[in-house]
This record gives C-alpha cells, sequence and structure tokens, in this order.
DNA sequence: CACTCTGTTAGGTG
DNA sequence: CCACCTAACAGAGT
C-alpha cells in the first residue's frame, strides 16, 4: 500500500478505489475500515459473487454467499489486522487482507481487474469487491458477532491505540519474554496489528535495535518504547498511510535498500530477524 | 531457474 | 503447557 502513492489519498465520495500493494498493518486497515465505512453500509447485498473459493475461509462458498445474501452491513470497526463488518442480519463478516489484499467500491459494470476474489453486489449497482493477489488473507463468516470464533482474533493481545492498553499493561506483558523485541512485535497475541514494517518504525523512534531483548531495556527506554507504539501507530492513521506526511522523520518511506536515515544521513543497516527482513539505523539506534 | 517479499500457523525443541 | 524458533504457504516480481 505504501508504495503506490499516485492512488492516494483515498477519495471516498468519488469512488476511487483502494490499492492495498503491500504488507497491510494496523494503519493500512484503519484506512480500509474507513473506506468501507464511507462506502459500503445501509446497502442491501443483492448477490455475493465468489471468484475464488479459496479466499473463503472456514465455510463452503455457498453457505458464505447464501448467509450474505440479503444482508446489509451496518457498523465496520478494526480488531488488529482484521475487519469487523457487522451485518443486520444473525451473520457477521471478517476480513483479512493477509500481504496484498484491498478492496474497491465501484459500478458493478466496471470490469474486474485481476485479482478480485469476491464481489458483494449492492442494490445500488455498486461493488465492494475484495481483490487479492496473494492469497493469503480471507473472507471470514460469523455468527452473532462472535469474531472470538476466529482463533487469531480470540488469541490477540491489545488493542495498542486503546486508552485501556497503558505503560502498566505493557510492562506486565513484557515480562519474562526473552524473544528479540523484532519478534515480539511480530507476534499479535504480544500487542495486535503490528507487522514488520511498523515494528521496525516503532524501533526507529524509540531508539532500540531491533535484536535487543525486552528484559535487557531500562526503564527509561522502556517507557519510551510504549510511547513510541502509540505515536506511530496514531501518526501513520492520522496520515493514512501516505509517504507524503511521514517522510522527514519515519523510517517506512525510506525502507528499501537504497533509502537513508532521515534524522541522521546514514544508510540502513538490514538482516533477518525472526526470518524477516529489518531495517534498521545503527547510529540512531542502539 | 532460484530466490525475494510478509502474515500466519504448524510443528519441533527445550 | 508455554515461550520460542523455523519452515511452509500464497504467486508475482526480479
Amino acid at each position: 500500500m505504501l508504495s503506490q502513492p499516485f492512488l492516494w489519498p483515498p477519495t471516498f465520495h468519488n469512488y476511487k478505489m483502494v490499492i492495498v500493494n503491500d504488507m497491510p498493518e494496523l494503519p493500512d486497515v484503519e484506512v480500509m475500515r474507513k473506506y468501507l465505512a464511507e462506502t459500503s453500509l445501509h446497502k442491501e447485498v443483492k448477490d455475493v459473487e465468489i471468484f475464488d473459493g479459496y479466499v473463503v475461509k472456514e465455510v463452503s462458498s455457498d453457505t458464505f454467499k447464501s448467509c450474505l445474501t440479503g444482508v446489509r452491513f451496518e457498523k465496520a470497526e478494526r480488531r488488529g489486522k482484521f475487519l469487523e463488518v457487522f451485518t443486520d442480519s444473525e451473520y457477521d463478516l471478517a476480513i483479512h487482507f493477509g500481504m496484498t489484499g484491498c478492496l474497491e467500491y465501484v459500478p458493478s459494470g466496471r470490469d474486474y481487474q485481476k485479482y478480485v476474489r469476491v464481489a458483494f453486489k449492492f442494490q445500488n449497482n455498486y461493488d465492494l469487491r475484495y481483490v487479492a493477489k496473494r492469497k493469503l488473507g480471507g473472507l471470514y463468516l460469523v455468527e452473532n458477532g462472535d469474531f472470538n470464533s476466529i482463533a487469531t482474533i480470540k488469541n490477540m493481545g491489545p488493542e495498542p491505540l486503546d486508552p485501556n492498553f497503558t505503560f502498566d499493561k505493557f510492562q506486565s506483558l513484557s515480562k519474562n519474554r526473552s524473544a528479540k523485541l523484532k519478534a515480539l512485535f511480530l507476534d499479535q497475541s504480544f500487542i495486535a496489528g503490528i507487522g514488520n514494517v511498523y515494528a521496525d518504525e516503532v524501533l526507529f523512534q524509540a531508539g532500540i535495535r531491533p535484536q535487543r531483548k525486552i528484559s535487557e531495556l531500562s526503564q527509561q527506554e522502556l517507557c519510551n518504547l510504549f510511547k513510541m507504539v502509540k505515536y506511530v501507530l496514531k501518526t501513520a492513521v492520522h496520515y493514512e498511510t501516505n509517504f507524503e506526511g511521514l517522510k522527514d522523520a519515519f523510517l517506512v518511506p525510506h525502507r528499501n535498500p537504497e533509502g537513508t536515515c532521515p534524522k541522521c544521513g546514514n544508510s540502513f543497516q538490514t538482516a533477518k530477524i525472526s526470518s524477516r527482513t529489518s531495517y534498521w539505523c545503527e547510529h540512531c539506534q542502539k
């Protein structure tokens, strides 16, 4: 998503599509949530077209289609990297975008782009289409708002931007954890919604290298790390993950092999940590 | 052709 | 049983 600047910002009212190219994490899913809420609520779903049943999880395509035909989407919430769509029926919908998923709201007659997997066709002759190049995400049918029937959601750690997620909670979660910080932030059962890119960003803003362990941080470092979790995600949501607003102070827009640190100008270090590529600044992160 | 990218989980180890 | 680690998968891009 972050590497598609020419399509930003998404325009809700003339229904320009939201394209997520890569790596939807909490802020990206939040953009998608707003997009769905702006475009797709309170309209009857006349039909559900499933082009690739692989992305429909846990129930058959037929069940999925028949349970959601005739409903209206009433509310869109987010839990970690999941979008939770409440309908006016006993069935609700959860959407995970995997690595490459996105949504587009377009007139029903518009040609299908190559990777449309499912289309919800509304009464007003517009579609909400789930588009995904790689099929790592999926659509889940849940009953009576019980999103905890999805194991990943059930096991999720706290929602980082929830005001109830306080430093005390963060500190107690951090006790007895010996994994590298990078691996810890990738763990959705530790804190929900952070992925490879924003894990690097949080550690960059906190000035802490990804290989370190949470048990060896000073109280001041731990406190700062907690603040940066909130700050980074809040800022990315504020700018709707648009690079322009982030490029002067954030690592993310420069997170590529040629990129340099926006604070000191040095090249980034990269390494595989927890089998994921990490970027960090040797000078700014200790 | 070999290998990259990442979110999630399965499976192994201690 | 849990914390942790690694491999595997999806597939187009390099």
